[in-house]
DNA sequence: ATTAGTTTTGGTCAATGTGACTTTAACTAA
DNA sequence: TTAGTTAAAGTCACATTGACCAAAACTAAT
């Protein structure tokens, strides 16, 4: 009785079946490049072990539970999947088109999060969870390569308003890394001096008095950022 | 079978059932206030005719159809109730907290829309569709009052950055009319001189050979927007 | 110890955009 | 003709931004 409607694949009782309702989320963080060392965008995937789209890579997501809510969900199956805690976490989008799974009408609410690097470097990894660069991605299952342009399109809008770069960061950085994070998201290189001025205009972001010793230059003040996350109707706060 | 898990209100199969998943619009529109007669914005609502929240003022909205998108299914609820269809049509956010609904988990994917004035005048209105102010609402029913609050922030934020007002306007309007849509929908006055700078420095807005005739003061110039509806991974554009 | 190399940090300058305000133009109504 | 209205154009001070320059503070090499 339960399942009567999950393994119903004839059109008649499709159409009695009311749409599966699927959570997902796209995951970023930063990670070193192979070759430049510099930080670029990765997003974990999973490998479908099972049809439709078997052994093809898919962005994490499940069902959702009757306790849970949609961003408990979300938070759920990306810590079962990945191991992960996000720093942030929010709605992207809700995709219902008709065709996007070839048996079965499946809308997905969709999350996106960002994690940071320390986190991502310990997230699991295994025969069937791996992190891709987010520009240099193959073919993926259902209509999983549109969600994750829309979810860079997102990342990319709000980097350039609200204050998002610093969740990608721990608690304590220097000005030069969250530069870092804005060139490698929007891909294009910025002036140290005029970012630097833009960053100490944000009252967000709080000086300390220590300093990143270890390099082979002047050291760098550290920073730390004092605001909330906030976005969504959950949790309302800058455009 | 069909409706076996619609109607069961006990908590041992409401854990079996899916949760439910309905599309609901916030429909804006621009009338003239009754008192001022300068553009105030309102919307329609729909009074409940059955439980739960029975007899009180709801959002249009209805159970997603097998064979209708997301959009198609808010397009089509909005023209069933109202008799509208918008100039303007943006999925806003998918509600899916547990308790929206007292014997059912509801996920609820809401629209919003902007309608021109001259739809909005021949909109039904009947003992079961009423227009209110929107910023003079009752108590509504399931979570509708903070989906419309959150609904209004997004116009508002919008309002300030793309290029949305003119949904709410015919093909033809002066800047005078664009301007009254901005203080209408952000509450509070604009400097003529400036707003007009502004505006004529977008390329989107272009000027026509017409004026409008029939003030007691000079005529002012029509104008014609030539940009696109444009956001959402559906049809995407501008932030 | 000195110098070269690096990045941080503070600064200037011109161009651009914005808010407050003034003035003139073009119409209607009395 | 004149008063009343809004349209439309322009001025000025101020803030923001991008491009660029230079000093400060460290390390590494000579």
């Amino acid at each position: 009785m339960k399942t009567v409607y999950a393994n119903s694949a004839n059109v008649a009782e499709r159409r009695l079946a009311p749409p599966s309702l699927a959570i997902s989320t796209v995951i970023f963080a930063l990670r070193p490049s192979e070759r430049s060392g510099r930080p670029t965008l990765w997003l974990p995937l999973v490998r479908r072990i099972r049809e439709p789209f078997k052994d093809m890579w898919a962005l994490p997501g499940g069902p959702l539970q009757h306790d849970e809510s949609l961003q408990d969900a979300a938070s759920r199956n990306l810590r079962e999947t990945t191991g992960l805690s996000p720093e942030y976490l929010e709605q992207l989008y809700a995709f219902g088109g008709l065709h996007r799974s070839p048996n079965q009408r499946v809308v997905s609410i969709v999350y996106w999060a960002l994690v940071q690097p320390t986190e991502a470097a310990l997230a699991d990894e295994s025969e069937n969870v791996r992190w891709f660069r987010a520009d240099k991605l193959a073919e993926l299952a259902f209509d999983h390569n549109a969600i994750v342009d829309y979810a860079l399109w997102r990342l990319r809008n709000k980097m350039a308003y609200g204050s998002i770069a610093y969740h990608f960061l721990g608690e304590f950085f220097t000005l030069a890394q969250v530069r870092e994070v804005y060139e490698a998201v929007l891909d294009r290189q910025l002036d140290p001096a005029n970012f630097r001025r833009q960053i100490k205009g944000t009252p967000e972001i709080e000086e300390t008095g220590e300093y990143l010793q270890g390099g082979k230059h002047r050291p760098p003040r550290l920073y730390r950022f004092t605001g909330t996350p906030g976005l969504g109707p959950d949790n309302r706060s800058t455009p």
